[in-house]
DNA sequence: GTAAAGTGACATCATCTGTTGTCAGAATAA
DNA sequence: TTATTCTGACAACAGATGATGTCACTTTAC
């Protein structure tokens, strides 16, 4: 009855358990966002999970304890990859503010013109699925935005800080990039990645110029 | 076997039958917003919705062929109301554009701070439930920018007009109004409607300025 | 008064799906 | 070689729920 504890957790066709596991999990991490992203979260089962992953239910579970986690880890996951890619883009354009905001925003809607898949999930198939997950889109959100707000503070130094008015404010911009981001993604990125990115730049200059007038 | 057409769809309790079936639909449309909005959508059973409702399932069925088509009634009922209340405080302001701007963004909020079972269904259950309902609240969100859109247009008459660009700078600033929106929703309504109104108003004119701006 | 229609409570059916369990065969350690 | 572990295919179980049906009772039409 007792197991030997040498033999457990053994390597495997010369792999070991803890890269097996980490293989696996990798695996059901890449095919829920092909199958979120295109049945949606709500039209998908484990099994279909599995199945695309060529794994079975066993292994789902020995990484997820539900179909909700493996949500929660993809949207963790693809956000991270959005943060790294935008602040890679503006190191590149470092002290130039125009080019920061353009290589920004170029950066942010290419990476959602080559995944669309990973675009559906963290815009549309995260929202309404618990109070937990909305709980995590919301904080999320709040981190865009709190970045958003210090580059606008280190723009405008000068300024006096009016807390509830400037998160509210960067809590706004965020959704205008989010919403037309939505809008190209559910039309099929009918226009260029040049025209989001003028009209989205467009918007935050817009902002931006506003911030500079003395205040009324 | 063959019913009498004189006795079928007559009156009970002094009532007719259009207008019975017509007071169970709206029992049953009042019970989702007041379900979908606390349970969310996909924690609401259609046995919830009767109970809500003090009706049976026979009723639902009379009425919807199912949750989903309750829920898109809900969400035409709930923007129109928007529409509606936004209009009418816009009219109340003839021809003062700060005035318009400001009476449309409290009506807006207000409307949401008065109803927040009503804002919860259109702010996050509406998402990811199908492809048709996310067909439906594109096409929603759509009509409101293309609104903005005119009232943009009407205070920039010598802007030559640029379709693309302008249809997208609309959809941002829906966006950034909706993710306000949300926050202040997600957040239980801690900033006063005032402060909502100042900051999305200042977003508004931000954006009006820069397109008073000659173009580069 | 009586038959038909309307109502409400509840049963029922069928299906789906999350989750766990079984088992035979492959790979490994000793 | 042999016992143990790992793997994959699939069975099985339990619970939930959408949708429909049953039936006794109420109301209405004539």
């Amino acid at each position: 009855m007792t197991a030997n504890p040498t033999t457990r957790g053994r390597a495997y066709r010369g792999v070991s358990i803890e890269q097996r596991r980490a293989e696996r999990r990798e695996k059901l991490i890449q095919a829920g966002i092909t199958v979120f992203g295109s049945t949606g979260f709500q039209g998908t089962t484990v099994r279909a999970l599995c199945a695309e992953a060529g794994l079975t239910e066993r292994y789902f579970y020995e990484s997820f304890s539900n179909s909700e986690a493996l949500l929660r880890t993809i949207y963790l996951r693809l956000t991270d990859q959005i943060r790294e890619r935008v602040s890679q883009a503006i190191s590149g354009q470092q002290g130039q503010p125009d080019a920061m905001a353009d290589a920004a925003l170029r950066s942010y809607f290419e990476f959602l013109h080559e995944h669309p898949a990973a675009a559906r999930v963290i815009m549309t198939e995260i929202m309404g699925v618990s109070a937990e997950v909305d709980a995590l889109y919301r904080r999320v959100m709040n981190e865009f935005a709190g970045f958003l707000l210090t580059v606008f503070r280190g723009l405008h130094p000068e300024r006096p800080a009016h807390p509830v008015q400037d998160a509210l404010i960067a809590t706004g911009m965020i959704g205008a990039l989010v919403n037309m981001a939505m809008r190209w993604l559910l039309n099929d990125f009918k226009e260029s990645v040049t025209d989001m990115v003028t009209a989205s730049r467009f918007i935050l200059i817009a902002v931006n110029n506003q911030l500079a007038l003395p205040e009324p």
